[in-house]
DNA sequence: CGATAATAGTTGCATTTGCAACTAATGCAA
DNA sequence: TTGCATTAGTTGCAAATGCAACTATTATCG
C-alpha cells in the first residue's frame, strides 16, 4: 500500500507515498495538535506546554518530586527544572525541601495554581472532545488501544530495528 | 473517560489523567517515533529529518521548486531552503533555474541523490513495517482512518475552537 | 510605461530544545 | 569513619526551530 515498484529503466526501485508514511502522519498531526492547544495555553493562561504538563500531574497528584514528574510527564530534568522555576517564580507551586533527604522537594500546587489548574482542565478536556468528534465512541476507544500499542513498540527503551548493524534489509 | 469529578470540599473539580490526553499522547509517540528514525537516517545516511523529507517528494516526483516541496512536506520556506542547501553542496540535488521565471528554480534528485534515495527507502519502510507489525490489516487501516479525520479537524487553517472568545465550554 | 503589489527564495535572529557537565546530598563498602 | 558511587536537581551551551525581514524578480493596474 505505501510501496511500489517501478521499473524506470529495468532496475526497479522502491518508491514512498511521503503523506502515506506513518512516521511522517504521526508528526504533522501531532505538531498541528500541539500548536493549536499550546497556542491556547498560552493565550488564555501564560503557560507553556511544559508547564502545563507539570500542572496537570500536580493535580492529579499533589506532592511530587521532581523526578517523580518528569517520570510522568517523559520530560527530561532539565526541562522539569526549568519549569518549575518559572511557575514557582508565579506563584502558581510551592515547594517543600524533604527533611529526611534534604535532595529532594515535594511540589505542589498553590492556591493560584490549583485556580489556573481548574481554569485549563475544561478547555482541555474541550479541546480534546472537539478533536474526536468526529469520530464514533468505538473509534476513539480503537484509536486509544492503537496508540498504546503503537507507543509500546516505539518506546525509546526498545532497541530492535535501530541497531547499529542494520538486519533490516 | 477522561474526566472525573472529584469534591474534595463541596466543589466539585474536573481532573485529567494526563497519559489517557490525546495531545499528550500523540506527542510522546510521535516523538519517539521521529527520534528513532531521525537518528537511523543520521547515523546510516548523514540525512536529517528535514533533508530526508525532501529526498522524499524529490524521489516520487522530479522537478518541484521549493514553494512546492514546502507545500507537499508542510515545512516553511526557511527549513526548505536550508536543508536543500545542504543536499546542494552534498552533490545530492541540482537545481535548474526556470528561464521563464527567474525566481523559480526546479529541484531533482542527482545520481548520488537517487541512491541515497533508493537506499533509504526500504529502511524507512522496514521501520514502518515493524512499528505496525503488531496491527492487523484492519487495524493498520482502521488507524489511517483516524488520521486521516483527526488531521482534517487539527489542520492548522480549522480556526473553530481557538477563536479568541471562547464558545469553547 | 511606471509605480505598487505579490511571489520565490534567502538570511538573520530570538527562542526553544536536548544533552552534557556540574553541585549538593546521600548511600555503600572497605 | 572515609572514600567512591549514586541520586536530585541546576546550569551552560551548541544546535535546532520558527518567524520576521530582506533581496530579487515578476505581475497588475492606473
Amino acid at each position: 500500500m505505501n510501496e511500489a515498484t517501478r521499473s524506470s529503466a529495468n532496475e526497479p526501485t522502491q518508491t514512498l507515498q511521503l503523506d502515506g508514511f506513518l512516521p511522517y502522519r504521526l508528526s504533522v498531526l501531532s505538531n498541528a495538535v500541539s500548536r493549536k492547544i499550546a497556542d491556547m495555553y498560552e493565550r488564555d493562561f501564560d503557560i507553556s506546554i511544559w508547564q502545563w504538563r507539570i500542572l496537570a500531574v500536580l493535580g492529579e497528584s499533589d506532592g511530587l518530586t521532581s523526578t517523580e514528574v518528569a517520570t510522568k510527564t517523559l520530560m527530561d530534568k532539565p526541562a522539569v527544572s526549568r519549569a518549575t522555576a518559572a511557575l514557582l517564580q508565579r506563584g502558581l507551586l510551592s515547594r517543600k525541601s524533604d527533611n529526611k533527604d534534604r535532595r529532594k522537594a515535594e511540589l505542589r500546587l498553590s492556591e493560584d495554581g490549583r485556580k489556573i489548574y481548574d481554569a485549563i482542565i475544561p478547555r482541555a478536556l474541550s479541546y480534546e472532545r472537539d478533536l474526536l468528534a468526529s469520530l464514533s465512541d468505538e473509534d476513539a476507544a480503537t484509536l486509544h488501544r492503537l496508540l498504546t500499542k503503537l507507543s509500546h513498540i516505539a518506546s525509546p527503551e526498545r532497541e530492535l530495528w535501530s541497531q547499529r548493524d542494520g538486519t533490516a534489509d
